[in-house]
RNA sequence: GGGGUCGUAGCUCAACCCGGUUAGAGCGCUGGCCUGUCACGCCAGAGGUCGCGGGUUCAAAUCCCGUCGGCCCCGCCA
């Protein structure tokens, strides 16, 4: 019988054990030798002759001996108090020097990481973070069940949208020139299983996006994806509410349901984004109402249409980190930046004007001395305030612990595209509130979606509607995107045919396990991630293929 | 699609700005010594296409152009 490692204590004390595992590291003392074997559970010491000295790191190997307690004790290991006497040591397998050690101490640069993926995931901290994700999602299912929720499998071949993300396309043998899109989500499917009478659905689901990524984005993720029957906004809010509750308590994190809700408006106007982190103290003033006061820039551009917008920072920065800040916000795209501070002889700063009308401004801040207020005019510079505000917190340094959840609600249905055109906020399923379905075709743009987006400290971790479960509804929404029926044929049939009213959320798992686990990247909590240009270093994919496949395929590569 | 940043020993980095002997350090590795170590210690040693290709120059790790790759951001992500 094998014991494991980490398990080993005084209690063990006199007993005969088999280790299996990995050597960690040999202390060769002469005639006294030791070596740490690891396994999945924790290190121990073993102790013995000349025989342990031709161990080398992460050799496999099997121990046999017995354990006792330490004459010199390791209060910085678990099992520190005792150690085994070696009385037969096997080595099931030697292995080439690693390229790097086993251990959370040592920096080792991603692509190395990526390429020894298996000897990475030795590595302590990564064995955490999926034994985290594993009992997260163990949690999740169990919640689920508990709640009458039912896992079903949907495809991941399945057909191309032209809607959304960019679609990863394989191709059909069968019908040379035919593609199948692998989902982007299994939004149709699970409405679908609700006009099929299922009631309450949900699914570890595997979702493809073909985009460019980011350190919390992968071209494949995990979505923790449901759906339920007869249900309104608030039905769905509880149960996501239940659910995140459970998922972070098994990281000993504790969130408190409900939620507090605020609209999409309310999250723009004073955060300047829809999914704010809460733990930063600022919030954005408009200031438009002051009218120009005298200044050249902020007059062009209350004439354009635009606004004039403020934030104070308590305590002020230096212009060093004010020139920082600007050239931040300018490669994010913003045309710059304006600044007043208040100090006992006055103001200064780079918003110049009216005396008085600085005065009214300062006074809307609440700008005392010390303090600075940093300004952006112009159109649509809500979002790089929204920017700037995190900037800010960044410089500053300002703690962020904790975890503030919130939900964002009163979504637009629509917005315009780079071409002018009516496109979804969140996709074309989503309801629109009842009391605005008299304006949809007349005031499209003012029409308020019934979704909902949970947000965690600033990151969006689930996003959710009511859908649309009246054809008729739904063909009117198609028609003022321009999409053809005929592309969700299936769908408008589907719901003529008894379809309840339902709605659904989506989380997304790889985000919630990363901030569970107190990680900045969603590469440190999947196994096989790609590299930010969608390349898996491990296996070399994507990578070419036979002529004959490609024959097979009728498939031709012309450049 | 765009911007930034990095690429030198197995690993992490220095030398690069301002071109000029034999490209260094720590860790790791190999060998030797050591009975209480636990980041063991001490002694000795091996180890380099300076990512790749081209250019400038008497001379390139260093300057220029291109290219490949890692990371971060903007666009994109219904």
């Amino acid at each position: 019988m094998r014991t494991w490692c980490g398990s080993l204590n005084l209690s063990y004390r006199g007993k005969d054990v088999l280790l299996k595992g990995w050597v960690q590291r040999v202390r060769d003392l002469g005639s006294l030798v030791f070596a740490d074997i690891r396994d999945r559970t924790g290190l121990v010491q073993v102790v013995g002759g000349r025989e342990l000295a031709r161990l080398r790191p992460e050799w496999v190997v099997e121990v046999r001996g017995t354990v006792r307690e330490r004459e010199a004790k390791n209060p910085n290991l678990p099992t520190g108090d005792v150690e085994v006497e070696v009385k037969e040591i096997r080595v099931l397998n030697p292995s080439r020097t690693p390229p790097f050690p086993i251990s959370d101490e040592i920096e080792v640069s991603e692509e190395v990481r990526l390429r020894f993926r298996y000897i990475d995931l030795r590595r302590p901290k990564m064995q955490r973070n999926l034994l985290l994700r594993h009992r997260m999602s163990m949690a999740v299912r169990k919640f689920l069940d508990s709640q009458g929720f039912v896992e079903i499998e949907t495809p991941i071949l399945t057909r191309s949208t032209p809607e959304g993300a960019r679609d990863f396309l394989v191709p059909s043998r069968n019908y040379p020139g035919r593609f199948y899109a692998l989902p982007q989500s299994p939004q149709l499917f699970k409405q679908i299983l609700m006009i099929s009478g299922f009631e309450r659905y949900f699914q570890f689901a595997r979702c493809f996006r073909d985009e460019d990524l980011r350190a919390d984005r992968q071209p494949e993720f995990t979505q923790i994806d449901l759906e339920m029957s007869f249900v309104e906004e608030e039905d769905v809010m509880r149960v996501a509410e239940g659910l995140m509750r459970e998922a972070f308590s098994v990281a000993g994190i504790e969130l408190e349901p409900p939620f507090p809700v605020m609209s999409y408006r309310e999250a723009m106007e004073r955060y300047g984004t829809d999914s704010p982190d809460l733990r930063i103290p600022y919030e954005i003033k408009d200031l438009s109402g002051f009218g120009p006061g005298g200044n050249r820039i902020v007059g062009q551009a209350l004439e354009a249409g635009g606004r004039l917008l403020g934030m104070k920072v308590p305590g002020g920065l230096s212009r060093r980190e004010i020139e920082t800040l600007e050239e931040r916000v300018k490669s994010a795209g913003a045309k710059g930046l304006l600044w007043m501070k208040r100090s006992e002889k006055g103001f200064s700063g780079s918003l110049r004007g009216e005396e008085a009308w600085r005065e009214r401004i300062a006074e809307a801040l609440s700008l005392g001395e010390g303090d600075l207020a940093l300004f952006m005019a112009g159109i649509g510079v809500e979002k790089f305030m929204g920017f700037l505000r995190q900037a800010v917190a960044e410089l500053k340094k300002i703690e962020l612990e904790g975890f503030k959840a919130l939900w964002i609600v009163d979504f637009p249905l629509f917005e315009r595209d780079e071409e002018g055109r009516l496109a979804s906020n969140h996709h074309p399923f989503t309801s629109p509130k009842e009391e605005d379905l008299s304006i949809l075709e007349e005031e499209p743009l003012k029409v308020r979606a019934r979704a909902y987006d949970l947000v965690l400290n600033g990151v969006e971790i689930g996003g959710g509607s009511i859908r649309i479960h009246r054809s008729q509804v739904q063909r009117r929404v198609l028609r003022l995107l321009g999409v053809e029926e005929s592309k969700f044929s299936f769908l408008l049939k589907a719901l003529d045919y008894g379809a309840p009213p339902h709605g659904g959320i989506a989380f997304g798992f790889d985000r919630m396990v990363m901030m569970a686990a107190g990680e900045e990247s969603i590469r440190d909590v999947i196994a096989f991630p790609k590299t930010t240009s969608a390349l898996c270093l491990f296996t070399g994919a994507p990578s070419g293929v036979a002529p004959e496949q490609l024959e097979e395929l009728k498939i031709k590569i012309i450049s």
